[in-house]
DNA sequence: GGGAAGTTGTTTAAATTTGAAATACCCCGT
DNA sequence: ACGGGGTATTTCAAATTTAAACAACTTCCC
């Protein structure tokens, strides 16, 4: 738009917006998960995940990229679910480096029970103040943006 | 829309957009500020906040819901840049329980110098994929979220 | 085959974040 | 003026996150 080194003010005002409310957003619904259920956002995303995973299981490195986690992060978080039994870990058939997150079957309760408190918490404090066309707008603008940043990470390679 | 316990696969769509690209783009956002200048986001924002606010100066609790801080992690965080000179603390002189964070001139240089290279990452990432009606689009959508938060929030107790 | 080079995960230590409790103070009603 | 009930910030310990250094394999290429 105008001087490269700025933002007008339309472009200040919707990164301000994206910035403060999705940070808000985020943290309002952690906190009804982690009432309604006691898990954190990341315990909720790692169940998820394996769940949909054929033989709900993924290799630590795949579910860090889905989780966008760093390595470390995730071997820790694996241990705390660990412990408290929502998943086991086992170490790779095919590479012996690598070794597995599994869902157990207390796991899976737990996610089940989790599940509809959470939806219905997205839905009161995001899907309920959309339409269709705000639903699109958002999916097609951070698809977007998704996509650039992908690429960007590939060229700086 | 259809049944309340779960999301259809419109709001599935751009509720996981949101969340993953989000995610993304604020890490891609941070990892440029703290390569180019060696500040945080964190840092940034207080700089941010505090060069806006009448006297470069704010109570430490208006800062913390700016910054959407808990209160004991403003502390911490003022404390780290007190020690790298980018901000000082006073006491506050209408009530003594109080203090105020005050934007030093080096504090004032180091977003001077941070913030050019900043908004061009902002821009890169950001700004650079979306056209006036996306901007828009964001802008309307995440204060409505945001204002139903509020809300929300004023309820609750 | 042998080894250099690259992967995958874990470990360690340090930095950050959280949450509860402590501290210091304000303000209102008596 | 005094007590009780808030409010603002810090302190402290525990939990989490990060970054760097490792250990154990795999892969490539000669």
């Amino acid at each position: 738009m105008s001087d490269e080194r700025s933002l007008n003010p339309a472009e200040l005002a919707a990164w301000r917006a994206v910035v403060e409310s999705s940070q808000r957003l985020f943290i309002a619904i952690e906190d009804d998960l982690r009432t309604s259920s006691g898990l954190s956002l990341a315990d909720y995303n790692v169940l998820v995940e394996l769940s949909e995973a054929p033989g709900r299981r993924l290799r630590m490195g795949d579910l860090a990229t889905r989780l966008i986690f760093a390595p470390s992060r995730l071997t820790y978080q694996v241990g705390t679910m660990e412990k408290r039994g929502l998943v086991s870990r086992q170490p790779c058939p095919d590479d012996r480096r690598g070794s597995e997150a599994v869902l157990t079957d207390a796991g899976l309760d737990t996610l089940r029970a989790a599940a509809p408190g959470h939806l219905r918490s997205v839905r009161r404090h995001f899907v309920d103040d959309l339409d269709a066309a705000d639903l699109a707008a958002l999916t097609k603008i951070f698809t977007r943006i998704d996509e650039r940043l992908t690429a960007a990470r590939a060229e700086s390679r």
